[in-house]
DNA sequence: AGCTTCCTCAACCAGATGGTTGACAACGCC
DNA sequence: GGCGTTGTCAACCATCTGGTTGAGGAAGCT
């Protein structure tokens, strides 16, 4: 489902290894020894983060030669974000509705006395 | 550290069912037992799920007698929102980088030809 | 062909996670 | 005081997760 999908983004975010990577990757595409370079994890350790990423949506692999160069797939984001601002939109409305009916009784109450 | 709350927030929303428990309160405030009945499972897993919406910081509890109504703390959405903003720009960026890079090599093979 | 480089797969392990049930604290209502 | 309601805490269980090591596939280099 679309569902799952949303879970496998936020999941795949949930961790700062792999927000990292993706921060990495929003500067270029990189190799999975390049990306494994700076942490202190083999390199498996990293290959199976990349493997949930690409699982999420959020990173796709090509061939070259024995490199798999990883490329981020920008777009996914906007599944969160929508989703996101949504219920945000949603929480904010409520509240203006409040103040609106606290304005509401301010007025009625300035109306009695 | 502030990673460490990304983490949590990212987290608590990878769960389709604190997912829509954070819907449900964008609609507004609720308590434990109202937030638990459409669901199969029982109140203390409900109760746990909360626990981890307020861990994230997503949820603040207030009392009222026995009940514990949950309140949407959305603002923490901005957490969230404003790290993906700050990588899509980047990718973005990037792509316009190559779309001009792209654009000069036409040029200057328009000029040679 | 043989060696090295880059990467993935498989098995294993410790700890987190999402669920259960049972006990019990806190409070309103008789 | 006794009872039902509301919710949390604790213990337990199965599964997932992030890490490890070891083996091996795929491709370039000599």
């Amino acid at each position: 489902m679309e569902d799952d999908r949303l879970s496998r983004v936020f999941a795949a975010l949930a961790d700062p290894t792999r927000r990292d990577i993706v921060a990495r990757l929003s500067l270029g595409d990189a190799t999975v020894g390049q990306l494994a370079a700076p942490y202190a994890v083999s390199v498996q350790a990293v290959s199976k983060h990349l493997k949930v990423l690409e699982d999420a949506g959020l990173v796709s692999r090509s061939r070259d030669a024995q490199r798999r160069p990883c490329h981020l797939e920008a777009e996914v984001f906007d599944l969160m974000t929508s989703w996101v601002d949504r219920y945000r939109r949603q929480a904010q409305e409520r509240y203006s509705r409040l103040d609106d009916l606290l304005a509401a009784m301010d007025n009625e109450e300035g109306a009695a006395s």
